[in-house]
DNA sequence: CTTTTGGGGAGCTCGT
DNA sequence: GACGAGCTCCCCAAAA
């Protein structure tokens, strides 16, 4: 089979991608299946709509070559092979705090002591593009939330902080979900939960297994009081294809950005 | 049956 | 304090 094939290939490039970051010679039990579903189900839903809207010659303007060198280099796969437009650095720092991806991985448990953990987790634009195999957060349950009683004492003081890359923050505006989502697409230790389809058109897609923790994510950066799942995430995702931020599209978790905040998102994100 | 999608609606946090 | 924005949270129903 055809697919398969490529499933493999694929499966073996993002293993080389990730051990060349922190699992260098590293057991492999530590990184047993990686995303293999996620994988597949990222090239099922590739497969479709990726073929026929191809950027064939110089996608990517900062690194165009970087898109055929995939033996050794294959660091950006998924988007970057018809993006055509997010020439973001893919590039896998030297530096590997696997750490983070550790503490990343496993059900969210609120922590209110590893918030740094998680502030270059998902702002930390070196970050490896390995996949993280979080693959046994099967256990995703995320307890409810410990009414823990220090709240503000160490989120007030980080806030600022949380949206270094794309958010000025000069005042204190609250990140808005989609902007989130964007920086999110844009974080290559997150393709395992979202990633573009197809990032000229601004469509994207959250992967079925892993759109909770996303969510998660989303729901300790605004601090919520009770953790935030998928469900209530795509209840404020559909009340932006009122406002039209963001449109829901005919594809199972996929969504588009408006151009309009599209451009918007891409101009904040390399104009600041 | 499960997962996704979609919408009603009350409630909450912020900034003005 | 009132008010609007932008969710958040819960619920239900229909489609896939």
């Amino acid at each position: 089979m055809l697919a398969e094939m490529e499933t493999m290939a694929y499966v073996t490039e993002i293993r080389l991608s990730g051990v060349r970051g922190a699992w260098n010679g590293v057991a492999p039990s530590s990184c047993p299946e990686v995303d293999l579903e996620v994988i597949e189900e990222y090239l099922q839903e590739h497969s479709l709509e990726v073929q026929p809207a191809h950027i064939p010659a110089s996608p990517l303007s900062t690194m165009g070559q970087q898109t055929h060198t995939h033996s050794h280099q294959g660091t950006r796969i998924i988007e970057n092979s018809w993006s055509g437009q997010h020439a973001y650095e893919w590039h896998c720092g030297s530096h590997t705090p696997n750490k983070e991806y550790e503490e990343q991985a496993p059900p969210l448990a609120w922590p209110s002591s590893h918030d740094n953990q998680w502030d270059h987790v998902a702002f930390s634009y070196e970050a490896p593009a390995y996949i993280d195999s979080d693959s046994q957060s099967s256990s995703s349950q995320y307890q409810e939330y410990q009414d823990s009683p220090s709240p503000s004492s160490d989120r007030g003081g980080r806030e600022d902080r949380d949206i270094l890359p794309l958010a000025p923050l000069s005042g204190k505006r609250k990140e808005r979900l989609f902007q989130f989502l964007f920086e999110m697409l844009q974080t290559p230790s997150m393709r395992s939960c979202i990633w573009w389809v197809q990032s000229s058109a601004g469509t994207f897609q959250f992967s079925s297994q892993n759109k909770e923790r996303l969510a998660q994510l989303w729901g300790r950066r605004k601090g919520n009081r009770k953790p935030m799942t998928y469900q209530k995430m795509a209840r404020a995702l559909r009340n932006y294809s009122r406002t039209g931020e963001i449109q829901k599209v005919k594809r199972k978790l996929t969504y588009r950005f408006d151009e309009k905040t599209l451009r918007g998102l891409q101009g904040d994100s390399n104009t600041v």
